[in-house]
DNA sequence: GACTGACATCGACGGTTATCTATGTGAGGA
DNA sequence: TCCTCACATAGATAACCGTCGATGTCAGTC
């Protein structure tokens, strides 16, 4: 699957309506961000000195479970916000690239000046 | 209730991790918008000429029921990214301002080069 | 005041989801 | 080979959510 197929196609929210196709696509982004540990999880990853963490270091920083995390971390990764690699024992987690900036572009607003 | 506070003073979220409360917050209004019907209605208003839109502009759109479109509507209103106006015997929704820009600007990710 | 049209609220139902414990898997070390 | 550590998967459960039909509310009209 291509997670990221209709989201870099998809208009502005604000040029013109979406159709229920790119609608559903952006949805399954936006649900994805949609709870507050994936939430944190991501913010923690995107602001992560060198762009990756390993699994460890995300489920040390909350009070869920060790599964909880992993549950979390694959729905993030489903849609198309992180990728990851496996290193040894230990898996790590980075930003899948494009994926933030194309729905902070979605969002956007033109200047009503 | 002022739903926008804490987001306003949320930081991008490659700057640092999120902590709770801001995360609760922020992920209140991705979830809304983590629905197929609710996106569509948001860029039915956001895209709309004048600003504003009739309900009933909005459910002739969709083959979802009335009740179902208003149910809607009220998440989208509860979170912030919408407002409302009655007049007269129909109510006009429109983009509450600042609310998308400020999603926008904390999924932005600095230019990496 | 009675009727109609526009929209909201209510209560119910079925599907989804977040969480847990238990277990599986894969890699390194003794 | 066996053990341990890191992480993923499976199955169960309780809570949540999207949808509906029925009904309530508010404004204008006759």
């Amino acid at each position: 699957m291509e997670p990221l197929e209709l989201l870099e196609c998809s208009p502005p929210l604000t040029r013109e309506p979406l159709n229920a196709e790119q609608a559903a696509a952006v949805a399954r982004v936006f649900k994805a961000l949609g709870d507050p540990v994936r939430l944190r999880i991501l913010s923690i990853v995107a602001s992560h000195a060198g762009g990756e963490v390993c699994v460890c270091d995300i489920t040390g920083a909350f009070e869920v479970s060790q599964p909880t995390i992993s549950h979390h971390l694959k729905v993030l990764k489903e849609v198309g916000l992180l990728v990851s690699e496996r290193r040894a024992s230990w898996v790590y987690y980075r930003l899948a690239p494009e994926t933030l900036s194309e729905l902070s572009a979605l969002l956007n607003i033109p200047a009503t000046v």
